[in-house]
DNA sequence: TTGAAAGCGCTAACAG
DNA sequence: CTGTTAGCGCTTTCAA
């Protein structure tokens, strides 16, 4: 039982003189840079597996200043949304030779500020970075700032020339709209996630309203804004905001939630409170997942290419880490309604269900 | 716009500077280690803050040995008993000051190796790995060896002196095994993932196929081992297995998932092949879902406290890096059998459903 | 307590 | 092509 691990690690200057040649030509031949010959690199080559050499990375990093890692830093990675995106990233960047450091910031913009410094120490290549806060963005122009590579996901930031790696929403959120108003609903409450007060909106919440809105409009109506409800990403809360709507004095006849956590919770308080599904309220999700479909009856969902998404950011910090000029711009990937079961008409009516 | 990213970093040499006091001195406050009187601390901070100084934790690695980073390495992020034991393990050693680099493996051993070698050469100070494979685990060994601290997730390695932070299978598996034989099944199909013939099969399988073995044996009863149905995780494969342990001569009357992304495709194809749970097929998975209580009926479960497990298993490594000698082994959290509708008597006959 | 100087393991000039 | 000599930014002797 080898418990060792005090045997020293071999370095270039070892390899070189099991080679027998300069520390240098073995760091060229080891590290495929410069100019060797073909029997001094076997020779090298030779030695390092003899010897089961292995390259310091962290030295490497110290001189040349590239790490080959870069850092992700999203709200939570048990959000379905990030980790499948996370996946994308992950795979885009692996493909270029970088690993990924990840970071959990529970949508808190002081540990989202702590995760982005403390990557920038570490001296990570380029940033993936879901904004928790649309205008507390000072850590990430710092990133701007010091040149850093940086790709937003998900969420925009106002005044940031970064890209972001998102959905289109508002068509889709649009099209969520005309659905739900075609079908006679006019109290349409709304479930997003916000610690506090989030002023303004992140983006793609803000998307999702403004298509709600805009799709009222269009009829000449205008949607309630005391139906936002934003809660803490808390069982309980966003449970009684449910409640709240669907049991108040002029109710809501149609839920929408803001993402499958949301929604899940949306699903599972309304079957406890004893209302159906779509007879006596409407549910819409944002992000499907397969257990969309499985439920009775399926969930109606507005669906994004999640991985997709992160796989575009990913591909795009690599190239602009590889030194792209002028990578190709992120277009925003379709969002797409897809209607099952969950809404129907007002008062669970006779017409169709959609 | 500032497009910079020219300016080159400050250093402890600047720092010093600015503070009129030697670099040593400098760098002494700024790792807050030696010797410092009070009057310099304050200088050098001040200096610093002056400065926006960070300290380039690349450097500090390179000398100290030690990243405050370590590694993970899963099978796949978006599989949700690994995003959520990722978040767990995370959470764990975020509090020691560490930070995550991420691997997915998609479960193939090479891909794990390369993902080891390529950790250990950035210098984690430690690992956490879900083995992919029981037997083919030297690059393991080697993480040992070299004194790296190790803990397994989920997965044991027969031989490997190393703990896994895991939930206690069996007996769970043996309630299970129970139920369903109380309700006269005796044809239970078991669908697994493996990318061809895993042997032997990963120990938590290993677990959960003894658990119903054992329930089997007891009863004076042969569980028939060609329903064991290992997989590769893609929903065609899976479908087809479910197809052919329902619709073969002496057709499953009850299927186990072996974990809730199978799960999610066995219930979809079992609703698509127009069969009813639990009256024509009764289902129970492994990892609960908040899902697995929004479908009709609700799953029955054998759930595991991922979190934790992730969590026990951050808590450990930290503690093996910080040089604990006899850190607490890590004892098998349980795990527990939840009983939903999907589980019914065979040919959905009246006894009461569980 | 302080400072000078010597590394950590590698890459990058610069001569030969 | 090859070897020598400096560093990268920090920590760590070792004297003072």
């Amino acid at each position: 039982m080898a418990k060792a691990g005090n045997q020293r690690e071999f370095t270039v200057a070892d390899v070189a003189r099991e080679a027998g040649v300069s520390k240098a030509q073995a760091a060229r031949a080891l590290g495929a840079y410069g100019a060797v010959s073909d029997a001094v690199r076997s020779r090298v080559l030779a030695a390092a597996a003899r010897l089961n050499y292995r390259p310091n990375q962290t030295a490497r990093t110290l001189n040349t200043g590239r790490s080959h890692s870069v850092g992700v830093v999203v709200g939570d990675i048990e959000n379905p949304y990030f980790s499948l995106a996370t996946r994308g990233i992950s795979d885009a960047v692996e493909r270029s030779g970088f690993n990924v450091v990840l970071a959990n910031t529970s949508e808190r913009v002081t540990a989202e500020r702590a995760a982005v410094d403390m990557l920038m120490d570490k001296r990570v290549d380029g940033l993936v970075v879901a904004p928790a806060s649309a205008s507390d963005a000072a850590h990430l122009r710092a990133v701007v700032d010091a040149g850093r590579p940086l790709v937003l996901l998900d969420r925009t930031v106002p005044g940031l020339a970064v890209d972001a790696a998102r959905a289109e929403i508002e068509p889709a959120a649009r099209e969520a709209a005309d659905l739900l108003l075609a079908l006679g609903h006019r109290r349409i409450g709304y479930i997003t996630t916000a610690d506090g007060g989030h002023t303004p909106l992140p983006s793609p919440v803000a998307a999702r309203v403004a298509g709600l809105v805009g799709g009222f409009t269009d009829h000449g109506l205008t949607w309630d804004p005391g139906l936002l409800r934003p809660c803490p990403h808390e069982e309980a809360a966003i449970r009684r905001a449910v409640a709240d709507l669907v049991r108040g004095a002029d109710p809501a006849t149609a839920l929408i939630a803001s993402d499958s956590l949301i929604g899940q919770v949306v699903v599972g308080a309304l079957q406890e409170e004893g209302l159906r599904i779509p007879d006596d309220v409407s549910v819409l999700m944002y992000d499907d997942q397969p257990w969309a479909r499985l439920v009775t009856p399926p969930i109606t969902v507005v669906a994004q290419p999640t991985y997709d998404i992160g796989f575009a950011a990913g591909e795009r910090l690599a190239a602009l880490i590889g030194g792209a000029t002028n990578p190709p711009p992120l277009v925003p990937l379709p969002a797409t309604l897809i209607r099952r079961g969950s809404v129907g008409p007002v008062g669970g009516g006779p017409a169709a269900r959609s």
